[in-house]
DNA sequence: TTCCTTTATCGTAAAATTACGATGAATATT
DNA sequence: AATATTCATCGTAATTTTACGATAAAGGAA
């Protein structure tokens, strides 16, 4: 049994946890950035710009791609990509809601 | 192959990345949030807020240890556990910086 | 001392993640 | 038309993640 109970928690839990896993990983935080620091960008310069392959790069750029933090669309034979900054808003509020949630029922701890 | 290639990264963002892992499962989310509204919780406390066994609950409590968001202390027969705020805060300046970052390049895109 | 409670860890299984080379489809270039 | 470039996807392999039951260790209660 490895079935995920994600439906056992809040949709803002499962969506957090979603946003969170998708810039889990170095090369993808990696490719936001570079994304980010070009307003759009073609797969090829990603490529260029991170120790991967190819093949390794795309599947990044899809799990971003799915998470909603990317869009892409084909610019002849080339994707260009750009970041969607009303998901990654969402992702800067979800976590907003989450840092206020845990430190304002901050207590004493023997640590 | 499937060596991570995180030696590739600088270090901020492996840090981010591996704090960002921490979070991105909701049962790890509730674990934290649990702990922050009592202060310090015991395992079975938490255990009985989730959906999961009590097996399953100890490894996501060792993950979130692991990635220093909690520190646990053995309480008689019980283990007890609290937030180290020093690393959530870590975890927020991080992500302030990444947010920071990639916002303050942002530019006009076609999506 | 014996028994119960609590919880970490072990063993295991299924699924997901990460990585790569190869390939094919689409578009440019010659 | 023939060739080259770009990139998503397929196939595959190793590893990690997620989940659970069973068990053992440690401490408290009887």
């Amino acid at each position: 049994m490895t079935t995920e109970k994600t439906e056992q928690f809040t949709s803002k839990t499962v969506k957090l946890a979603q946003l969170a896993k998708a810039i889990s990983h170095p090369a993808r935080i990696e490719i936001l950035q570079k994304i980010a620091s070009h307003g759009t960008c073609i797969c090829g310069e990603i490529v260029e710009h991170l120790p991967l392959a190819q093949a390794t790069v795309s599947q990044h750029l899809k799990a971003l791609k799915e998470a909603g933090l990317i869009c892409g669309e084909i610019d002849g034979p080339r994707s260009c990509y750009c970041i969607d900054y009303t998901q990654l808003s969402e992702l800067k509020d979800l976590l907003d809601g989450f840092f206020v949630g845990v430190e304002t029922s901050r207590q004493k701890c023997n640590c």
